[in-house]
DNA sequence: CTGTTAGCGCTTTCAG
DNA sequence: CTGAAAGCGCTAACAG
């Protein structure tokens, strides 16, 4: 049961005294040396009388393209897909096509999208960086199957699809063996929820799983080793996720009968609340406890003391997405590329 | 030039020894006293050897909707449309919808947001608060040409679509108010870009110009005229977009020989930003300057002082969300409803 | 229980 | 310069 009669092009055609195909010709522009000034003339008014829009389904069916991308991101509210979706948009008005965003947060909806995908709902697919519960082997399946992929993650190989690697880990251990090497021996970690778990025992675990922990937890629990520091379970907390949380992390870490010298925050979000609640518990940053946080937000400028933080020197996803639409608009296949989002530490007056 | 040969239905039906009827009903699940168990395992076995999944195109252009729905946003990154996100993925996961996310930012990104919608890229769009650039009229044609829509906007009568408001004005001037009457004189505003352009004279401005400002200028215009304090155009400056340009604008004001006295901010993220200002600027809230956001952001209950806002009393949208799905799931037309999302003037220490 | 078939609305070759 | 016609992949009558 159609929901309205919205007018086809069979519609213009009859209003305009044309064929459907003159319609077509005329709606895509591609009507130079091919349809009269006048016939145009018609067309055109006839499609404005009725409102015609040409039905996308339809177009996409029959050009085999659905002129839309989707960014598979991890959650939503987090500052560090901003920069990414603006630079996506801006990359996909200029290409004509529209955005889908697919909000990967479960396992259930990590099906889901890949069922979309697989459905070829849309042209190409950006992957962000930090999506949980899509193994790089689906993603590869999807590429094979010949959907434009881009994946911003670090354990993968560019087979069949391009790879934006950031690589955490080098410049979290520089922030955290700064960390040691100023004296700090009670360096606390504020993960996200699924950074949290429980630490796999590196002897018993396949290489393959400690690789997948977090990287910013393996270069804190790493650091640690290195250092000869032993990792206390009091001081690997959940909070990163958002500002209130990790407001609160913070409190619960600075009350303790011992608290922590430093922190190390898995987001700069968590980091400058954390830096509050430092203040708050009537403490000083640095002088007390260190704080650093991850993702090079703008917004760590302009906190007293300025932040520390471990994350990409530029914001700037341009790249990333011309590399989408490349793949997008290349009727054959390209070769796997890689391209590098270097990250660094920072270091500001918070430590 | 299909970008690569994608298993049809029929493929699976030859793999399978069956029509494409018999693919689709059991891909459909249809297939209850239609298909027989042994019939159904052999297609379902076909289907997965060539990793088949039906063409999304192709089904919407025959079932004729697409399983997709609109969000309209205003940009990218605001907290305020988290949880409005959030809440209408939910209600999308659950009626087996995908969520296009169009961000209208200009003039153009609004026509092609309304060109997409009317070639029906979705079966129904949600249209955020403070979303520029879209017209109501233009809405009410996009509803009227049968597309379901819940729009959230003050000045919107609900004819063909729903409407969601959420009055500003009352709950803004009541913070206003408190200022005034706490003796504050100098009291500055500190909006979004758009919203702070040249105040139209109210006497050379047709009744409807004036009503299409900002809700939140327009309260604080008029709260200075019901105190008898002229407007200052000093104290009127954009910074309310972002954390830094939020912090900037406080401290420029602060800076000026004659500094504000209290400080509105048209979002929370500003007034928190304005707060860190004026501590900087070696000045207490509320002591030297009272703060007010918008927006009602739990953040706002970790900062010291606590931020007095004005916002949504409660954040949930889900009833929000039931009502687009309500709209697109109904096949005869349905009344234009109305919902308020109550705003109200939560004071806390910051004024 | 299963197959045949007629489109959904559009684009695009091919004739004229 | 324009029209006729095929067909994209799928669904849903309808016929068997």
């Amino acid at each position: 049961v159609p929901r309205s009669p919205q007018p086809t092009s069979r519609d213009v055609a009859k209003l305009a005294g044309v064929s459907v195909a003159t319609v077509s010709f005329v709606m895509n522009g591609r009507d130079e040396r091919r349809v009269s000034a006048e016939t145009r003339e018609r067309v055109l008014d006839a499609a404005r009388a009725l409102a015609y829009a040409p039905n996308q389904s339809a177009r996409s069916l029959r050009r085999q393209r659905t002129e839309r991308v989707a960014l598979v991101v991890g959650s939503i509210g987090v500052p560090a897909y901003d920069q990414l979706t603006r630079d996506l948009h801006t990359a996909a008005d200029d290409a004509g096509h529209g955005v889908l965003t697919l909000v990967v947060d479960s396992a259930r909806r990590a099906d889901k999208a890949v069922e979309l995908l697989h459905q070829r709902i849309a042209d190409g697919a950006l992957v962000a960086a930090s999506v949980p519960h899509l193994p790089t082997g689906i993603l590869a399946e999807l590429a094979r199957s010949g959907l434009p992929l881009v994946v911003m993650r670090n354990d993968a190989a560019p087979e069949g699809f391009d790879v934006v690697r950031a690589p955490e880990v080098a410049a979290c251990a520089e922030a955290l063996d700064h960390l040691f090497r100023d004296g700090r021996r009670r360096v606390a970690f504020l993960g996200h929820a699924h950074e949290v778990g429980p630490v796999p025992r590196q002897d018993a675990v396949p290489e393959d799983d400690f690789a997948a922990l977090s990287e910013r937890r393996r270069a804190y629990v790493e650091a640690l080793q290195r250092h000869g520091v032993p990792v206390t379970d009091q001081l690997v907390v959940p909070g990163a996720d958002d500002r209130v949380a990790g407001y609160q992390a913070a409190s619960a870490l600075l009350a303790l009968p011992r608290p922590p010298d430093a922190i190390f925050a898995a987001s700069d979000r968590a980091a400058i609340s954390v830096m509050n609640a430092v203040r708050d518990a009537g403490l000083t940053v640095p002088g007390d406890v260190a704080v650093v946080g991850v993702g090079n937000l703008a917004e760590g400028l302009i906190t007293r003391p300025a932040l520390s933080t471990v994350g990409p020197a530029t914001q700037d996803y341009t790249q990333v997405a011309r590399l989408l639409f490349e793949r997008v608009l290349t009727p054959e296949p390209l070769p796997g590329r890689t391209i590098d989002d270097p990250w660094t530490f920072i270091r500001r007056a918070s430590t």
